[in-house]
DNA sequence: AATATTGTACGAAAAATATCGTAGATAAAA
DNA sequence: TTTTATCTACGATATTTTTCGTACAATATT
């Protein structure tokens, strides 16, 4: 049985699981129409790249009518988070913080965004006297 | 003349220039060592990702004593933005907002760091009522 | 029914990365 | 001055990821 979790996607297959993700179980010419908005890129291409999704237990298949349709057997939230861990620990040598500030300070955040953002620091602080 | 800007880095690259931001000029032992530290890792190995990042200006390089001395010829925090825009186009569709909420949500983030962050956010929003 | 379109399967090439082995030069140690 | 250790150069291989071509089946169109 193969058991072992889903690897981490690569940037192809994230592109893929953006849309499967946003829109729902699709066939493949829908993901293909999506992804050649962004770039240059054929049919069987994106064809194989589902396959192998499949094979790594990314996407799950819905193969009882002829066009199979494909949808996403991971979490978003986890796979971000997976994704993220991994960044950070590349990028910032692991430093959510250092993250967090250059996210912030080199871009052009709105003032609802940075309220936003207020009110989650307010829930975690909260989170953290009540809990510990 | 080679005068495209230099190209993102991979992640063992990344990895090199972690070490050389950190550290200085270093030689190739030097870095090696570190990485050992992490993985495995052969030195020539390490020899040859270093020669490529100086073909691709990542590195730069003394040679002037028989043991040659490499240091990063980008910027931390430029090399840190360029490569966050990606990730964040790639995982999060664009949206710097969920980066920074997917990070500061799952993660234990300590009582000091969350109040650098609303010090951070302050001065964002004083520039913000200043320079509009 | 004949033809064109749309689909899957799958091998294989192309491209991008990463890893190593070996040769030869130089320096250090014995 | 041999011998040993350390270094660079560089070709070659391995691995991973991406891309595509071709064969063939099923459906839709004329």
């Amino acid at each position: 049985m193969s058991k072992s979790p889903p690897p981490k996607p690569t940037e192809s297959e994230l592109e893929i699981l953006q849309v499967l993700w946003q829109h729902g179980p699709s066939t493949v010419r829908f993901v293909n129409d999506h992804l050649s908005q962004r770039r240059e890129i054929g049919y069987t291409t994106t064809l194989k790249l589902l396959q192998l999704m499949l094979d790594k237990g990314l996407v799950q298949r819905d193969d009882a009518t002829k066009t199979h349709v494909y949808q996403a057997a991971v979490r978003q939230e986890e796979t971000q988070g997976l994704l993220l861990d991994r960044f950070v620990e590349a990028t910032f040598g692991g430093s959510a913080l250092k993250l967090v500030m250059q996210a912030l300070g080199n871009r052009s955040t709105s003032r609802e965004e940075l309220d936003q953002i207020r009110t989650l620091l307010d829930e975690i602080e909260n989170d953290k006297g009540e809990a510990q």
